[in-house]
DNA sequence: CAGAATGTTATCAAATATGATAACATTAGT
DNA sequence: ACTAATGTTATCATATTTGATAACATTCTG
């Protein structure tokens, strides 16, 4: 199974306790599982991009690049993206 | 009871189905109860802004503003805050 | 395969968040 | 009441998000 250009070993290696990447990987991860967790209800819904931007009163590019987690994004922008697919996000401090 | 310069009958009236203010207020409930769940932790804790501001590192009258309410704050910063009281926001699509 | 639909990436301008600092206001402790 | 601690507000500089547009890539469907 070669696809990407790294492995999984290796990819284990640069999680590892003492990585650099350790902690860069765990500051990211809220992020990456909130982002996934809009994606899915999106394609559930099977909501296209440009339908969903259209609800939020913005543009598909725009919701390309909120998806691929490349930026750190709003409260604001989060809301209204769930509120487009009909969810509520609700926030709770454990 | 005579205090702020409007009275709860008129906040009522303000709030009222078609007032322009209710969808803004709707809009704006959401940061407004995470960021009350956040000050709550850390008045529970005994925490000052300050002390707060030097975990999270920054400074404490940014912790004044953000607990303001008065913008709209990121994902991260939202994060970073919790952990700073060594709490874990947790999200959920409802 | 061809065309349409969907998703991605790059880029720019404008708006906004964020950090820092300082001055001020309020509250708590003695 | 005095003082120290805590919280607030204003302001500026810088970084980042966000919207828009266009070109491109990928996937779906007939």
């Amino acid at each position: 199974m070669r696809r990407a250009g790294i492995s999984s070993a290796e990819i284990d290696m640069m999680l590892n306790e003492d990585s650099e990447y350790k902690a860069e990987y765990e500051r990211l991860k809220p992020r990456y599982e909130l982002i996934a967790q809009i994606i899915h209800a999106r394609n559930e819904q099977k909501i296209t991009q440009a339908e969903m931007a259209e609800r939020m009163g913005t543009k598909k590019s725009n919701i390309s690049r909120f998806e691929s987690g490349t930026y750190n994004p709003s409260l604001d922008f989060l809301i209204r993206a769930a509120a487009s697919l009909g969810k509520k996000i609700s926030f709770s401090l454990e």
